[in-house]
RNA sequence: GGUCUCGUGGCCGAGUGGCUAGGCAGAGCUCUGCAAAAGCUCGUACAGCGGUUCGAAUCCGCUCGAGACCUCCA
């Protein structure tokens, strides 16, 4: 298992050969939605981005387990004593587990819809409260954690006298207790920087677990450390979430690791970006998270039209997942219709055919392709790669350019397979049980019947009456095409 | 207040010490009954001001602007 594949990792600030710790066997988690409500196109891009990375992954051959766990315990909200799910629960007048399941098959179905390979396991927080007990008894154990009024918290200072608290997100611990602010309800830590790793839970809390230190539930970062380590190791080689959590939930994390199995818990932390819209931060607290339904739908005040999920997907994928993107209606736009050519090019490609010698070279266009993604997962680069492929299916169409039989079979066997296989893009043309192409064959028969005839006025009103209808008509050299607008 | 990121042509967005990103939009040409499609060609962009260098959009400093994290967030 070689590869050439380079990523940037965020605990070391620097990109870094990718090179398992078991090859060919790859550890994958990513951190998961907290199924409150439905998620938003910002969490759609986060999640996209690792399906990218995910597919690039199976496509060099590594034998992936992808682990992505869905937060189904609600965790404290910051000014009130009711946590996400059961407020939602109380509100909707339902049970936290309908929430749970309600949102969690939502999530499933959008990422369906935007063609994201499903996790090879998808632990939740509540499935685990056993082994999250047993870690922080391991932590307490280890004089790491102490407890205090019914709740446990992760000591911070006594861990950073032998373990740099703050490595990955480049914090300092002492200014981090200088600057950390007055809040409410920390009476009962030593320091402010101190986190809950087990919570008492309020009489009117609904969901809590019994545990050795009071009737409460775990804290949020400890789930991640248990499910990861359970199913990956104690040292895995990826670990992945939005940009947002990498202080403090998964600095948290690493601290939990160390100090209760002994291990650093990840090689490779990769970061995504945030997704904008009009500058802003997308996200469900502000209130300007737009749904994957409103985007769908169009129906949002920001929106002009509605956007295909595909075309959302390929909007994304043209952006690097380290880097910001912003969503408007022009962008949006512009990505609609490169979008369509792209997938014109993918039905061209299979039409071509072969000529005795090659005049263009299909190796190292091939071997750009893969520099790109190899080159820390450069989508944006290798969909450019790829545009350049459909000029060299226009031109062979055309006869500019011709292809031998294996330069033409990899051409198409490449070309195809990267924009299914590890850009996850499809078309997204409905299927017909081929009525409609008998009847535009027939109809386009009859036009250019009439064009034979110097009938242009009936050859044009029918171009224009199918145009209306959304079909396309292009006279070319050998006949008449049509496509779907 | 602290930490950090970013500022690229009309829009989105790569790149990065000297060489074409790409998509969309725009202009011209070829093809065509016209159109569409396709092909070819084009704008010569890197916030501002200094500095380092033979040479900087790319490195350094400052200024301005935007954003993120420090509190739940993908």
């Amino acid at each position: 298992m070689e590869s050439n594949l380079h990523v940037y990792n965020t605990l070391s600030r620097e990109m870094e050969k990718f090179e398992p710790i078991n090859p060919p066997f790859v550890g994958m988690y990513v951190c998961g939605p907290t199924v409150y409500s439905e998620v938003h196109i910002g969490n759609v891009r986060t999640f996209t981005s690792f399906d990218l990375i995910y597919r690039y992954l199976l496509h060099l051959g590594y034998k992936v387990r992808y682990v992505r766990n869905i937060t189904d315990v609600g965790h404290l909200l910051d000014d009130s004593e009711e946590d996400k799910i059961s407020k939602k629960a109380r509100l909707e007048n339902i049970e936290p587990m309908e929430v749970v399941q309600r949102y969690t098959v939502d999530f499933h179905d959008t990422m369906k819809l935007f063609n994201a390979l499903s996790p090879s396991i998808e632990p939740t927080a509540t499935g685990h409260l056993i082994e999250q007990i047993e870690l922080i008894e391991e932590i307490v154990k280890g004089g790491f954690a102490y407890e205090s009024n019914g709740s446990v918290y992760f000591d911070v200072q006594a861990y950073s006298k032998n373990e740099n608290y703050g490595e990955l997100s480049g914090r300092n611990i002492d200014e981090l207790l200088v600057n950390t602010r007055e809040l409410d309800g920390q009476d009962d830590k030593r320091h402010p920087a101190d986190f809950a790793i087990w919570k008492k839970a309020e009489p009117q809390h609904i969901m809590k677990w019994h545990a050795p230190w009071s009737l409460g539930f775990p804290g949020w970062h400890l789930e991640c450390s248990v499910m990861s380590t359970k199913y990956l190791g104690a040292t895995f080689d990826i670990h992945g979430g939005g940009m947002d959590l990498k202080f403090p939930h998964h600095e948290c994390e690493i601290a939990q690791n160390k100090a209760g199995y002994g291990q650093d818990p990840v090689k490779y932390w990769l970061h995504t970006n945030m997704l904008t819209f009009n500058g802003r931060k997308m996200a469900k607290s502000e209130g300007t998270g737009v749904t994957p339904r409103q985007m769908i739908t169009g129906d949002h005040p920001l929106l002009t039209q509605a956007y295909s999920p595909m075309t959302i997907r390929f909007f994304m994928l043209q952006a690097h997942y380290r880097s910001t993107l912003d969503f408007n209606n022009e962008a949006l736009q512009a990505a609609e219709k490169g979008f369509k050519r792209l997938m014109r090019g993918v039905e061209d490609v299979q039409q071509l055919t072969a000529e005795p010698t090659s005049s263009l070279n299909i190796d190292q266009w091939k071997a750009d392709l893969y520099t790109a993604m190899d080159d820390d997962f450069n989508s944006p680069i290798a969909i450019a790669q790829l545009f350049e492929g459909v000029r060299y299916v226009n031109l062979i169409k055309d006869g500019k350019e011709h292809l031998s039989a294996s330069d033409l079979s990899l051409f198409q066997s490449t070309f195809t397979g990267f924009i299914h296989d590890v850009l996850g893009l499809k078309s997204e043309d409905e299927g017909d049980d081929g009525q409609v192409d008998g009847l535009m064959q027939f109809i386009l028969q009859l036009r250019n019947e009439a064009k034979e005839r110097k009938d242009y006025s009936t050859a044009d009103s029918i171009r224009n009456t199918l145009q209306e209808l959304g079909f396309v008509i292009k006279d070319g050299k050998d006949g008449t095409t049509y496509t779907k607008a």
